[in-house]
DNA sequence: TATTATATATAAGATATCCTATATATTTAT
DNA sequence: ATAAATATATAGGATATCTTATATATAATA
């Protein structure tokens, strides 16, 4: 029996999420595809929801409901928050992606 | 007074050491100066030292005692899992930077 | 109208990553 | 030898991100 793990890749949803966002308004379900189609899983609705209520609640992202779909978007702060944390992101880890042939 | 936190950017401590210790053998204090370099705050040591022994009792990294410091390097299974990790990293966050202007 | 599918939401639990604080062992300096 | 600095380690707590399971509201279909 194996009950070695391997490494853990989680963390950065949120981060992901406003990237998203900064590129095109979308709602819920429809940036749990775009997240899907990079990592591979599509995230539970446990976890987007959650996750977009936290960044709503700090006034990053906005909601604007139609029907049944609610369409977020960035907030003046959040232009502000996704420029500041991508330069974080890219001091951290650039170097990572730097390397590597496909990029 | 504001209340509101800005965007979450925990995550991938494991994955970073990891990607660290495939360039170079190193100890934990070490480790964690090379990722303040990056990241601008250095972890601290009840931050490093038990996500070295994870990574240790997973066996992805094993470390040679030399007096008071224990120096990390990666196992097979941690080669194997960095270029893994690697990949995964890159297709998920990859686009971020390849539109940054430092690349 | 009734059923099914879609989108959103919440509850309860696990774990990694962060914190402050404290402890121990080893090395270096006085 | 004693003190100070360095490296490692653990305890206890907070939060984001993940899980499975369940619930509710709206839209589309039979």
């Amino acid at each position: 029996m194996n009950n070695k793990k391997g490494c853990n890749m989680k963390g950065l949803l949120s981060f992901q999420i406003l990237w998203l966002l900064s590129k095109k308004p979308m709602y819920g379900d429809q940036l749990a595809e775009e997240i899907e189609k990079r990592r591979g899983e599509k995230p539970k609705p446990s976890t987007i929801y959650p996750a977009l209520k936290e960044l709503s609640d700090n006034e990053l992202i906005k909601g604007k409901k139609d029907g049944k779909i609610i369409v977020y978007s960035l907030t003046k702060r959040g232009v502000i928050e996704i420029q500041k944390t991508t330069e974080y992101f890219c001091r951290s880890f650039g170097e990572i992606l730097k390397e590597s042939k496909n990029m």
